[in-house]
DNA sequence: CAGTGGTCTAGACCACTCG
DNA sequence: GAGTGGTCTAGACCACTGA
C-alpha cells in the first residue's frame, strides 16, 4: 500500500479521496456519507480517474489495464467497486473485456460514428470499408446555430473540417464539422492528416479527449449545388442529411457535424452490428 | 419459503432450478458449474422469469414489482443476484426504478419507437405529441424481403398494418408493418383499434410480447405516387425512409416496418431525450 | 418510522486464456 | 498452473420516499 504513489493518477485519486471521502463526506469502509452535501459514489470517482488516465495516454488502445484486484489495491477500494466502474466504462464503449485475458482500452470511434452502409433491405450484409479523405481544415467564426449548440458566443472562433467518404471508390458522404478553436489549439490539417484525416482520432491522441455522440437528427434534403458537385451527382437527388452533436465523456459540447449521404443505392444502418 | 408455490411463475422457476441448476449443472450456493454444458447464469434465468411474468400480466404498466429482498426470497437467490437481473431489465427499458419507492414496469414503447420530431437544428425543443391513425389491417402473403427478414417461408401468411402519424393535424409519416400471421392469431383492426391503433401496445396486452427495435435503416427517397397522395404532398419531395426490424426480448424477429417521414420542416431526432 | 433502492465490502468459486 | 474476468453470496449502512 505504501508504493501507491508510484502509480500515475495517484495524486488525483488521493486528492479526491481526501476531500470527498475521508475528511468531509464519510467513511468509505461503511459507505457512510455523514454530510448532506452530495458526493459522487466511489465507482463514479473511479470512472473519472480511469477516463483521465486513459486520456493521458497511460494505456494505449488495445492495451490491457491492470487487473481488477490490482486496480482495487491501487485505489484502495474493493474489487467489486472497481468492477462496477469498469462495467460502466464497457457499456460506454471506452473499454472492452475478455474473460481470462483482461480489460482493454477500446479504439476510439472514428468520425464516421455508429452505423454502416449496406444495400437497402439487407440487414446481415457485411459492410464495405469506408475510405476517408480530408478536404480541408480552416479557422473561422461560428455560425449562429453552431455557436448556440456548442455553447459559444456568437461569432467565436471555430475550426471547420471538411471530409469526404468513399465506398469502393465512389464518393458517398460529405462531412462539415465545427469545433471550438479555443479548446483545440494545435488542431490543423497537418495534425488531422497524421491521424488518417480523422478528427476523433486526433482529439484522442493529441488532446486526450474521447468524443461521444449525444444527438443525431435525420432529414431528407435536396443537395446544394456545391455539395452535388463535390459528390458528383445531380443537385435534385434526394439525399440523407444527418446533424450530429458530440460531447466529451463528461457531457460538454465538443463538435457540431453535418453530413450528407447518398442513399440511392445504399442504406445507413444503425442498431445491430454485423 | 413453503408458500413459494402461490406465486405465479414458481413452476417455471422451480423447473429451471431443478433442471439447470440443482440436478445437472451445479450448486448455486457456490456458483459452481460441475458440468461442461453451459447453463445460463442465475441472473439471466431470473430475467427470463420476470419477462415472462410481466408478459403474463402479473404486474401491469407502472405497477411496482416486489422488493429486491422479496423477489430474492421467492426465487431463492441472493438479493445481489436479483439486483443484477433488475438492473439489466432497466437498461433494456422493461423496468424503471425509483429510490425509496420501488421497481416498476415500464410502459411498452409505442409503434413510433425511439426518436422524436422537432424543428431542424433545434436540439432541446420539446417535441409535439404525435397522433396515430390506423388506416387498415389485412392478411396477405409475405413479400420476398419481408419473409426473409422475419424468417418465414416465401409467401407465408402475414398481417399487414398501415398507419398514419399526424403532428399538429398535419400528416407527417406513413407506416407499413408486417407481422407473421401464425404467431398473432387475434391481431386484427378491431383489437389494434382497442389499443389506440398501436401494434406494440396490442402485442403487449393481448400476447404478452414486448417488441424491441433491433435494426434501423435510413434512406432519402422520392415518395411513391400513392404515399404522396396519402400524405398530401408532391410526389417528387425528398422524404426520409426508415426500415425497422423489431424482435422479441429473446431476439426472434417480430415485425418488419417501413416508414416514410416528411422532413422538410421537421427533423427525426435520436439520442438525447428532452 | 418502516420500507425501498443504492453503494460498498469481503470472500468464495467458476470459466476461460495462455505459457 | 497462474492469472484474468464472471458469478454468487452475505452483510452492512446509506439516501430517499411516503404514511
Amino acid at each position: 500500500m505504501s508504493d501507491l504513489a508510484k502509480y500515475p493518477g495517484f495524486k488525483l485519486m488521493s486528492y479526491i479521496r481526501l476531500v470527498f471521502t475521508l475528511d468531509l463526506f464519510g467513511d468509505k469502509k461503511t459507505g457512510m456519507m455523514r454530510n448532506t452535501l452530495r458526493r459522487l459514489p466511489l465507482y463514479a470517482q473511479i470512472k473519472s480517474v480511469l477516463i483521465r488516465r486513459i486520456g493521458e495516454g497511460e494505456w494505449q488502445a488495445n492495451q490491457a489495464l491492470p487487473s481488477e484486484w490490482e486496480l482495487a489495491a491501487q485505489l484502495d477500494v474493493s474489487q467489486g467497486t472497481v468492477r462496477k466502474a469498469l462495467g460502466e466504462l464497457v457499456a460506454q464503449g471506452v473499454l472492452y473485456r475478455r474473460q481470462g485475458r483482461g480489460t482493454f482500452v477500446a479504439e476510439v470511434a472514428s468520425d464516421w460514428g455508429a452505423g454502416y452502409l449496406v444495400t437497402p433491405g439487407f440487414l446481415d450484409e457485411k459492410p464495405d470499408m469506408l475510405v476517408l479523405e480530408l478536404l480541408g481544415c480552416s479557422r473561422g467564426n461560428a455560425p449562429e446555430d453552431v455557436a448556440q449548440t456548442l455553447g459559444l458566443r456568437r461569432g467565436e472562433a471555430v475550426i471547420r473540417v471538411r471530409q469526404l467518404w468513399r465506398l469502393r471508390g465512389m464518393a458517398v458522404a460529405l462531412d462539415d464539422a465545427y469545433l471550438p478553436a479555443e479548446s483545440f489549439d494545435g488542431l490543423d490539417a497537418r495534425s488531422i492528416r497524421q491521424c488518417g484525416g480523422d478528427v476523433y482520432v486526433t482529439l484522442q491522441r493529441r488532446f486526450g479527449v474521447r468524443p461521444r455522440v449525444a444527438v443525431e437528427q435525420w432529414r431528407a434534403v435536396a443537395l446544394s449545388r456545391e455539395d452535388a458537385a463535390m459528390l458528383g451527382v445531380a443537385p435534385d437527388q434526394p439525399t440523407l442529411s444527418q446533424l450530429r452533436v458530440s460531447t466529451t465523456m463528461e457531457g460538454e459540447p465538443l463538435e457540431w457535424r453535418q453530413r450528407v449521404c447518398l442513399t440511392d443505392a445504399l442504406a445507413y444502418t444503425t442498431g445491430r452490428q454485423p
